[in-house]
DNA sequence: AATTTAATAGGTATAAGTACCTATATAAAA
DNA sequence: TTTTATATAGGTACTTATACCTATTAAATT
Protein backbone atom coordinates (compact mmCIF):
# COMPACT_ATOMS: atom_id res chain seq x y z
CA UNK A 1 0.00 0.00 0.00
CA UNK A 2 1.52 3.53 -1.39
CA UNK A 3 0.00 5.90 1.28
CA UNK A 4 2.78 8.79 0.15
CA UNK A 5 0.90 9.89 -2.30
CA UNK A 6 3.21 13.29 -1.26
CA UNK A 7 3.31 14.92 2.12
CA UNK A 8 2.22 18.11 2.50
CA UNK A 9 3.53 20.64 4.32
CA UNK A 10 3.35 24.48 5.46
CA UNK A 11 6.24 26.23 6.68
CA UNK A 12 5.90 29.53 8.62
CA UNK A 13 8.33 31.99 9.41
CA UNK A 14 8.87 35.42 9.25
CA UNK A 15 12.20 35.44 8.35
CA UNK A 16 12.74 34.88 4.64
CA UNK A 17 16.06 33.23 4.90
CA UNK A 18 15.05 30.23 6.83
CA UNK A 19 12.20 29.91 5.25
CA UNK A 20 14.02 29.79 2.05
CA UNK A 21 16.73 27.60 3.31
CA UNK A 22 13.96 25.22 4.84
CA UNK A 23 12.29 24.90 1.74
CA UNK A 24 15.36 24.25 -0.34
CA UNK A 25 15.74 21.47 2.47
CA UNK A 26 12.60 19.74 2.23
CA UNK A 27 12.09 20.28 -1.75
CA UNK A 28 15.15 18.02 -2.37
CA UNK A 29 13.30 15.42 -0.47
CA UNK A 30 10.84 13.42 -2.77
CA UNK A 31 7.32 13.17 -1.43
CA UNK A 32 7.19 16.51 0.11
CA UNK A 33 5.91 18.87 -0.90
CA UNK A 34 5.64 22.97 0.63
CA UNK A 35 4.27 26.31 0.86
CA UNK A 36 5.53 28.76 2.55
CA UNK A 37 4.08 31.09 5.32
CA UNK A 38 5.24 34.37 6.41
CA UNK A 39 3.13 34.89 9.57
CA UNK A 40 1.05 32.64 11.80
CA UNK A 41 -2.10 34.06 9.84
CA UNK A 42 -1.18 33.15 6.77
CA UNK A 43 -0.17 29.26 7.74
CA UNK A 44 -3.78 29.13 9.95
CA UNK A 45 -5.64 29.91 6.91
CA UNK A 46 -3.60 27.73 4.50
CA UNK A 47 -4.17 24.92 6.82
CA UNK A 48 -7.81 25.45 7.42
CA UNK A 49 -8.34 25.50 3.14
CA UNK A 50 -5.71 23.36 2.74
CA UNK A 51 -5.48 20.41 5.16
CA UNK A 52 -1.80 19.91 4.90
CA UNK A 53 -0.57 16.82 7.00
CA UNK A 54 2.59 19.00 8.83
CA UNK A 55 3.19 22.15 9.98
CA UNK A 56 6.32 23.69 11.10
CA UNK A 57 5.74 26.70 12.88
CA UNK A 58 8.27 29.37 13.77
CA UNK A 59 6.82 30.44 17.60
CA UNK A 60 7.88 34.11 17.19
CA UNK A 61 6.04 35.61 14.47
CA UNK A 62 4.32 38.84 13.93
CA UNK A 63 0.62 39.01 13.83
CA UNK A 64 0.08 35.40 14.77
CA UNK A 65 2.60 33.25 16.89
CA UNK A 66 3.03 29.74 16.05
CA UNK A 67 1.97 28.84 19.51
CA UNK A 68 -1.46 30.58 18.85
CA UNK A 69 -1.53 29.05 15.61
CA UNK A 70 -1.37 25.15 17.68
CA UNK A 71 -3.41 26.19 20.07
CA UNK A 72 -6.43 27.19 17.28
CA UNK A 73 -5.62 24.25 15.55
CA UNK A 74 -6.10 21.98 18.62
CA UNK A 75 -9.36 23.77 19.53
CA UNK A 76 -10.90 23.40 15.71
CA UNK A 77 -9.86 19.85 16.05
CA UNK A 78 -7.90 20.09 12.68
CA UNK A 79 -6.01 16.72 11.63
CA UNK A 80 -2.49 18.10 11.59
CA UNK A 81 1.06 17.38 13.29
CA UNK A 82 2.49 20.40 14.41
CA UNK A 83 6.53 20.84 14.56
CA UNK A 84 8.00 23.99 16.29
CA UNK A 85 11.12 25.39 15.23
CA UNK A 86 12.51 27.87 17.75
CA UNK A 87 15.73 29.82 18.52
CA UNK A 88 15.03 29.46 22.11
CA UNK A 89 15.44 26.41 24.51
CA UNK A 90 12.84 27.99 27.13
CA UNK A 91 11.54 25.55 29.67
CA UNK A 92 8.16 26.76 30.20
CA UNK A 93 7.15 27.27 26.70
CA UNK A 94 8.25 23.60 25.65
CA UNK A 95 6.33 22.38 28.70
CA UNK A 96 3.39 24.42 26.90
CA UNK A 97 4.08 23.11 23.69
CA UNK A 98 3.89 19.73 25.07
CA UNK A 99 0.06 20.77 26.38
CA UNK A 100 -0.67 21.43 23.39
CA UNK A 101 -0.21 18.38 21.47
CA UNK A 102 2.89 19.82 19.47
CA UNK A 103 4.34 16.88 17.88
CA UNK A 104 8.05 18.24 17.42
CA UNK A 105 10.30 20.46 18.62
CA UNK A 106 13.77 21.54 16.90
CA UNK A 107 15.99 24.14 17.59
CA UNK A 108 17.12 26.23 14.75
CA UNK A 109 20.37 25.94 15.80
CA UNK A 110 20.72 22.62 14.79
CA UNK A 111 21.60 21.12 11.48
CA UNK A 112 18.95 21.29 8.77
CA UNK A 113 19.21 16.96 8.59
CA UNK A 114 17.23 17.21 11.76
CA UNK A 115 13.99 18.56 10.33
CA UNK A 116 13.68 16.01 7.74
CA UNK A 117 14.77 13.20 10.79
CA UNK A 118 11.81 15.05 12.97
CA UNK A 119 9.11 14.77 9.57
CA UNK A 120 9.95 11.09 9.15
CA UNK A 121 9.69 10.47 12.69
CA UNK A 122 6.32 12.38 13.17
CA UNK A 123 4.93 11.17 9.98
CA UNK A 124 5.32 7.76 11.41
CA UNK A 125 3.26 8.84 14.61
CA UNK A 126 6.10 9.46 16.89
CA UNK A 127 7.26 12.40 18.58
CA UNK A 128 10.80 14.14 18.14
CA UNK A 129 12.61 16.80 20.30
CA UNK A 130 15.83 18.33 19.63
CA UNK A 131 18.40 16.67 21.93
CA UNK A 132 19.18 19.99 23.67
CA UNK A 133 15.67 19.95 24.96
CA UNK A 134 15.58 16.00 26.46
CA UNK A 135 16.82 17.43 29.03
CA UNK A 136 13.75 19.80 29.71
CA UNK A 137 11.57 16.49 29.40
CA UNK A 138 13.54 14.62 31.83
CA UNK A 139 13.03 17.25 34.32
CA UNK A 140 9.44 17.47 33.91
CA UNK A 141 9.07 13.85 34.15
CA UNK A 142 10.85 13.89 37.40
CA UNK A 143 8.98 16.23 39.10
CA UNK A 144 5.90 14.31 38.34
CA UNK A 145 7.53 11.42 40.01
CA UNK A 146 10.20 12.30 42.28
CA UNK A 147 9.40 14.44 45.82
CA UNK A 148 12.81 16.07 45.69
CA UNK A 149 11.04 19.20 44.28
CA UNK A 150 8.65 19.47 47.50
CA UNK A 151 8.61 23.02 47.53
CA UNK A 152 4.92 22.44 47.03
CA UNK A 153 4.01 22.73 50.80
CA UNK A 154 2.73 19.06 51.57
CA UNK A 155 4.97 18.99 54.20
CA UNK A 156 2.31 21.39 56.02
CA UNK A 157 -0.25 18.79 56.15
CA UNK A 158 -1.16 16.33 58.92
CA UNK A 159 -1.08 13.10 58.68
CA UNK A 160 -4.61 12.38 58.35
CA UNK A 161 -4.57 15.14 55.73
CA UNK A 162 -2.19 13.39 53.41
CA UNK A 163 -4.21 10.91 53.75
CA UNK A 164 -7.10 12.74 52.57
CA UNK A 165 -4.69 13.83 49.28
CA UNK A 166 -4.15 10.13 48.24
CA UNK A 167 -7.71 9.11 48.48
CA UNK A 168 -8.86 12.36 46.33
CA UNK A 169 -5.57 11.73 43.76
CA UNK A 170 -7.91 8.36 43.44
CA UNK A 171 -10.71 10.27 42.30
CA UNK A 172 -12.65 9.18 45.30
CA UNK A 173 -15.87 10.96 45.94
CA UNK A 174 -16.58 12.58 49.63
CA UNK A 175 -19.27 10.34 50.21
CA UNK A 176 -16.96 7.42 49.45
CA UNK A 177 -13.61 8.21 51.36
CA UNK A 178 -15.98 9.49 54.41
CA UNK A 179 -17.52 5.80 53.93
CA UNK A 180 -14.46 4.12 53.75
CA UNK A 181 -12.90 6.14 57.17
CA UNK A 182 -16.05 5.61 58.76
CA UNK A 183 -16.04 9.43 59.56
CA UNK A 184 -18.93 11.93 58.52
CA UNK A 185 -18.52 14.02 54.93
CA UNK A 186 -18.65 16.58 56.19
CA UNK A 187 -15.01 15.89 58.31
CA UNK A 188 -13.75 15.42 54.82
CA UNK A 189 -14.82 18.48 53.37
CA UNK A 190 -13.43 19.86 56.00
CA UNK A 191 -10.31 18.06 55.64
CA UNK A 192 -10.37 19.53 51.97
CA UNK A 193 -11.12 22.94 52.95
CA UNK A 194 -7.89 23.19 55.24
CA UNK A 195 -6.12 21.28 52.33
CA UNK A 196 -6.60 23.80 50.06
CA UNK A 197 -5.71 26.99 52.61
CA UNK A 198 -2.55 25.34 53.86
CA UNK A 199 -1.85 24.73 49.67
CA UNK A 200 -3.30 27.80 48.33
CA UNK A 201 -5.83 26.30 46.16
CA UNK A 202 -9.01 27.73 45.15
CA UNK A 203 -11.51 26.87 42.79
CA UNK A 204 -13.16 23.90 40.79
CA UNK A 205 -11.21 20.81 40.85
CA UNK A 206 -8.31 22.42 42.22
CA UNK A 207 -7.33 19.96 44.85
CA UNK A 208 -8.27 17.37 42.10
CA UNK A 209 -5.95 19.12 40.19
CA UNK A 210 -2.92 18.89 42.41
CA UNK A 211 -3.43 15.89 44.01
CA UNK A 212 -3.52 14.02 40.66
CA UNK A 213 -0.23 15.57 39.99
CA UNK A 214 1.56 15.51 42.74
CA UNK A 215 0.15 11.44 43.98
CA UNK A 216 3.74 10.62 43.65
CA UNK A 217 4.96 12.62 46.50
CA UNK A 218 2.92 11.81 49.85
CA UNK B 1 38.98 29.28 35.69
CA UNK B 2 39.84 26.47 33.13
CA UNK B 3 38.40 23.31 35.08
CA UNK B 4 38.95 21.46 32.03
CA UNK B 5 42.00 20.39 32.54
CA UNK B 6 41.33 17.08 30.46
CA UNK B 7 37.90 15.02 30.08
CA UNK B 8 38.30 11.72 30.58
CA UNK B 9 36.38 8.81 29.25
CA UNK B 10 36.21 5.23 29.30
CA UNK B 11 34.59 3.52 26.13
CA UNK B 12 33.00 0.35 26.32
CA UNK B 13 32.07 -1.76 23.41
CA UNK B 14 32.80 -5.17 22.35
CA UNK B 15 33.32 -4.35 18.53
CA UNK B 16 36.66 -3.08 17.96
CA UNK B 17 35.22 -1.51 14.70
CA UNK B 18 33.07 0.80 16.46
CA UNK B 19 35.40 1.31 19.28
CA UNK B 20 38.00 2.38 17.14
CA UNK B 21 36.06 4.71 15.31
CA UNK B 22 34.59 6.36 18.27
CA UNK B 23 37.87 6.71 19.84
CA UNK B 24 38.85 8.65 16.65
CA UNK B 25 36.51 11.50 17.20
CA UNK B 26 36.90 11.87 20.63
CA UNK B 27 40.91 12.25 20.08
CA UNK B 28 40.14 14.79 17.13
CA UNK B 29 38.04 16.73 20.42
CA UNK B 30 40.50 18.98 22.53
CA UNK B 31 40.11 18.29 26.09
CA UNK B 32 39.70 14.77 25.74
CA UNK B 33 41.28 11.33 26.61
CA UNK B 34 40.25 8.66 25.62
CA UNK B 35 40.35 4.71 27.23
CA UNK B 36 39.26 1.70 26.19
CA UNK B 37 37.29 -1.45 27.57
CA UNK B 38 36.31 -4.32 24.90
CA UNK B 39 33.73 -5.51 27.74
CA UNK B 40 31.86 -4.14 31.27
CA UNK B 41 34.16 -5.70 33.12
CA UNK B 42 37.12 -3.71 31.81
CA UNK B 43 35.16 -0.47 31.87
CA UNK B 44 34.23 -1.27 35.61
CA UNK B 45 37.76 -1.87 36.87
CA UNK B 46 39.08 1.33 34.87
CA UNK B 47 36.34 2.99 36.45
CA UNK B 48 37.27 2.03 39.77
CA UNK B 49 40.96 3.16 39.23
CA UNK B 50 40.72 5.99 37.37
CA UNK B 51 37.67 7.73 38.14
CA UNK B 52 37.20 8.88 34.34
CA UNK B 53 34.31 12.04 34.26
CA UNK B 54 32.36 9.93 31.60
CA UNK B 55 31.57 6.03 30.46
CA UNK B 56 30.59 5.70 27.27
CA UNK B 57 28.91 2.35 27.51
CA UNK B 58 27.34 -0.54 24.95
CA UNK B 59 24.54 -1.77 26.49
CA UNK B 60 25.67 -4.96 24.89
CA UNK B 61 28.76 -7.03 25.89
CA UNK B 62 30.30 -9.86 27.03
CA UNK B 63 30.69 -10.85 30.64
CA UNK B 64 29.32 -7.56 31.86
CA UNK B 65 26.42 -5.23 29.81
CA UNK B 66 26.61 -1.59 30.18
CA UNK B 67 23.68 -2.18 32.11
CA UNK B 68 25.08 -3.59 34.96
CA UNK B 69 28.14 -1.76 34.71
CA UNK B 70 26.01 0.96 35.16
CA UNK B 71 24.35 -0.51 38.18
CA UNK B 72 26.89 -1.26 40.20
CA UNK B 73 28.91 2.46 39.51
CA UNK B 74 25.54 3.73 40.88
CA UNK B 75 25.79 1.61 43.88
CA UNK B 76 29.16 2.17 44.70
CA UNK B 77 28.21 6.07 44.17
CA UNK B 78 30.79 6.72 41.84
CA UNK B 79 30.70 10.40 41.15
CA UNK B 80 30.56 9.61 36.77
CA UNK B 81 28.01 10.32 34.22
CA UNK B 82 27.45 7.04 32.32
CA UNK B 83 25.82 7.62 28.29
CA UNK B 84 24.68 4.88 26.65
CA UNK B 85 25.08 3.87 23.40
CA UNK B 86 23.59 1.10 21.40
CA UNK B 87 21.66 -0.23 18.73
CA UNK B 88 18.69 -0.97 20.08
CA UNK B 89 15.17 1.31 20.48
CA UNK B 90 14.18 -0.55 23.13
CA UNK B 91 11.27 1.16 25.88
CA UNK B 92 11.40 -1.03 28.66
CA UNK B 93 15.82 -0.79 28.32
CA UNK B 94 15.61 2.66 28.21
CA UNK B 95 13.16 2.89 31.21
CA UNK B 96 14.89 1.05 33.19
CA UNK B 97 18.03 3.31 32.14
CA UNK B 98 16.53 6.24 33.52
CA UNK B 99 15.43 4.57 37.14
CA UNK B 100 19.31 4.29 37.07
CA UNK B 101 20.58 7.48 36.69
CA UNK B 102 22.12 7.56 33.05
CA UNK B 103 22.89 11.26 31.49
CA UNK B 104 22.57 10.63 28.09
CA UNK B 105 21.02 7.92 25.51
CA UNK B 106 22.35 7.74 22.22
CA UNK B 107 21.56 5.14 19.35
CA UNK B 108 23.90 3.89 17.14
CA UNK B 109 22.35 4.84 14.06
CA UNK B 110 22.88 8.12 14.85
CA UNK B 111 25.36 10.65 13.27
CA UNK B 112 28.94 10.50 14.74
CA UNK B 113 28.74 14.21 15.81
CA UNK B 114 25.90 13.48 17.66
CA UNK B 115 28.16 11.82 20.51
CA UNK B 116 30.29 15.00 20.62
CA UNK B 117 26.93 16.87 21.33
CA UNK B 118 26.36 14.36 23.93
CA UNK B 119 28.93 14.42 25.68
CA UNK B 120 29.02 18.51 26.05
CA UNK B 121 25.77 18.34 27.10
CA UNK B 122 26.43 15.72 29.99
CA UNK B 123 29.24 17.43 31.15
CA UNK B 124 27.24 20.82 31.46
CA UNK B 125 24.72 18.40 33.60
CA UNK B 126 22.36 18.52 31.30
CA UNK B 127 20.39 14.87 29.87
CA UNK B 128 20.80 14.55 26.37
CA UNK B 129 18.73 11.47 24.48
CA UNK B 130 18.64 11.00 20.87
CA UNK B 131 15.74 12.51 19.28
CA UNK B 132 14.27 9.02 18.45
CA UNK B 133 14.26 8.21 22.02
CA UNK B 134 12.52 10.99 23.55
CA UNK B 135 9.92 9.70 22.36
CA UNK B 136 9.29 6.77 25.06
CA UNK B 137 9.73 9.72 27.40
CA UNK B 138 6.85 11.28 26.01
CA UNK B 139 4.77 8.23 26.25
CA UNK B 140 6.09 7.76 29.70
CA UNK B 141 5.54 10.94 30.88
CA UNK B 142 1.94 10.97 29.14
CA UNK B 143 1.50 8.27 31.64
CA UNK B 144 0.13 6.06 29.33
CA UNK B 145 -0.79 2.57 29.27
CA UNK B 146 0.14 0.07 26.68
CA UNK B 147 -1.26 0.51 23.25
CA UNK B 148 -3.43 -2.95 24.30
CA UNK B 149 -5.76 -0.24 26.44
CA UNK B 150 -6.48 1.00 22.84
CA UNK B 151 -9.87 -0.98 23.08
CA UNK B 152 -10.58 1.92 25.38
CA UNK B 153 -13.14 2.89 23.03
CA UNK B 154 -11.67 5.82 22.03
CA UNK B 155 -12.03 5.07 18.19
CA UNK B 156 -15.23 5.59 18.56
CA UNK B 157 -15.59 9.52 19.57
CA UNK B 158 -15.41 11.89 16.92
CA UNK B 159 -13.22 14.97 16.69
CA UNK B 160 -14.75 17.56 18.78
CA UNK B 161 -15.57 14.65 21.49
CA UNK B 162 -11.49 13.86 21.37
CA UNK B 163 -11.02 17.49 21.91
CA UNK B 164 -13.37 17.83 24.93
CA UNK B 165 -11.67 15.00 26.32
CA UNK B 166 -8.16 16.28 25.98
CA UNK B 167 -9.64 19.54 28.02
CA UNK B 168 -11.41 17.63 30.49
CA UNK B 169 -8.03 15.89 30.99
CA UNK B 170 -6.79 19.61 31.63
CA UNK B 171 -9.15 19.64 34.62
CA UNK B 172 -10.45 23.08 33.08
CA UNK B 173 -14.01 23.24 34.48
CA UNK B 174 -17.29 23.26 31.12
CA UNK B 175 -17.36 26.85 31.48
CA UNK B 176 -13.56 27.14 31.14
CA UNK B 177 -14.08 24.74 28.33
CA UNK B 178 -17.27 26.99 26.48
CA UNK B 179 -15.19 30.15 27.11
CA UNK B 180 -12.36 28.54 25.19
CA UNK B 181 -14.17 27.10 22.41
CA UNK B 182 -17.04 30.12 22.25
CA UNK B 183 -19.38 27.84 22.36
CA UNK B 184 -22.52 27.03 24.92
CA UNK B 185 -21.64 25.71 28.11
CA UNK B 186 -24.45 23.72 26.96
CA UNK B 187 -22.83 22.17 24.51
CA UNK B 188 -19.85 21.38 26.06
CA UNK B 189 -22.18 19.24 28.45
CA UNK B 190 -23.83 17.15 26.02
CA UNK B 191 -20.27 16.09 24.59
CA UNK B 192 -19.54 14.88 27.89
CA UNK B 193 -22.59 12.97 27.79
CA UNK B 194 -21.86 11.80 24.18
CA UNK B 195 -18.54 10.61 25.41
CA UNK B 196 -19.83 8.82 28.62
CA UNK B 197 -21.98 7.00 26.80
CA UNK B 198 -19.97 5.80 24.62
CA UNK B 199 -17.31 4.43 26.67
CA UNK B 200 -19.76 3.55 29.13
CA UNK B 201 -19.02 5.60 31.82
CA UNK B 202 -21.20 7.02 34.57
CA UNK B 203 -20.86 8.76 38.28
CA UNK B 204 -18.82 11.26 39.91
CA UNK B 205 -15.65 12.23 38.24
CA UNK B 206 -15.79 8.92 35.54
CA UNK B 207 -15.38 11.15 32.92
CA UNK B 208 -12.20 13.09 34.65
CA UNK B 209 -10.58 9.95 35.79
CA UNK B 210 -10.99 8.13 32.74
CA UNK B 211 -9.68 11.43 30.89
CA UNK B 212 -6.67 11.98 32.98
CA UNK B 213 -5.79 7.96 33.16
CA UNK B 214 -6.01 7.84 29.19
CA UNK B 215 -4.52 11.32 28.41
CA UNK B 216 -2.21 9.86 25.96
CA UNK B 217 -4.42 7.88 23.79
CA UNK B 218 -6.28 11.14 22.57
C1' DA C 1 -35.04 12.07 -1.44
C1' DA C 2 -34.67 10.20 2.90
C1' DT C 3 -31.64 8.93 6.72
C1' DT C 4 -27.84 9.28 9.78
C1' DT C 5 -24.18 11.60 12.18
C1' DA C 6 -22.05 15.58 14.25
C1' DA C 7 -22.24 19.81 16.40
C1' DT C 8 -24.91 22.98 18.33
C1' DA C 9 -28.23 24.65 22.34
C1' DG C 10 -31.84 24.41 25.73
C1' DG C 11 -34.76 22.35 30.06
C1' DT C 12 -35.04 20.10 34.50
C1' DA C 13 -33.58 17.65 38.32
C1' DT C 14 -30.18 15.64 41.26
C1' DA C 15 -25.51 14.86 43.05
C1' DA C 16 -21.07 16.46 44.27
C1' DG C 17 -17.69 19.89 45.47
C1' DT C 18 -16.33 24.56 47.23
C1' DA C 19 -16.37 28.53 50.44
C1' DC C 20 -16.90 30.22 54.78
C1' DC C 21 -18.62 29.88 59.01
C1' DT C 22 -19.14 27.65 64.18
C1' DA C 23 -18.06 24.11 67.58
C1' DT C 24 -16.20 20.17 70.56
C1' DA C 25 -12.83 16.72 72.43
C1' DT C 26 -8.21 15.48 72.90
C1' DA C 27 -3.39 15.55 72.92
C1' DA C 28 0.80 18.09 72.61
C1' DA C 29 3.36 22.34 73.50
C1' DA C 30 4.51 26.74 75.56
C1' DT D 1 -2.17 25.98 82.92
C1' DT D 2 -3.33 28.12 79.06
C1' DT D 3 -2.60 27.71 74.22
C1' DT D 4 -2.28 25.36 69.95
C1' DA D 5 -2.90 21.73 66.62
C1' DT D 6 -5.58 17.95 65.09
C1' DA D 7 -9.58 15.39 64.08
C1' DT D 8 -14.12 15.47 64.37
C1' DA D 9 -19.09 17.30 62.89
C1' DG D 10 -22.61 20.60 61.54
C1' DG D 11 -24.90 24.85 58.86
C1' DT D 12 -25.69 27.55 54.66
C1' DA D 13 -25.05 29.26 50.18
C1' DC D 14 -23.14 28.73 45.79
C1' DT D 15 -20.90 26.45 41.83
C1' DT D 16 -20.02 22.55 39.01
C1' DA D 17 -21.05 18.09 37.12
C1' DT D 18 -24.19 14.29 35.90
C1' DA D 19 -28.43 12.20 33.96
C1' DC D 20 -32.11 12.41 30.87
C1' DC D 21 -34.73 14.70 27.86
C1' DT D 22 -35.92 17.62 23.20
C1' DA D 23 -34.53 20.10 19.06
C1' DT D 24 -32.25 22.55 15.00
C1' DT D 25 -28.79 22.78 11.35
C1' DA D 26 -25.29 21.07 8.14
C1' DA D 27 -22.83 17.46 6.13
C1' DA D 28 -22.29 12.94 4.78
C1' DT D 29 -24.53 8.42 3.45
C1' DT D 30 -27.85 5.42 1.63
Amino acid sequence: MNKENKILIVIADDHALIRKGLKQVLDSEPNIETYEAENGEQALEFIREQKPQIAILDIEMPKMSGFDVAKQVQNESINIDVIFLTMFKDESLFNKSMDIGVKGYVLKENTVSEIINCIHTVVKGSYYLSPEISDFLIKRNNRLASSATDKSGISLLTPSEKNMLRMVAMMKTNQEIAEELNISIKTVQNHRSNICNKLDLSGAHALLKFAVEHSSGF
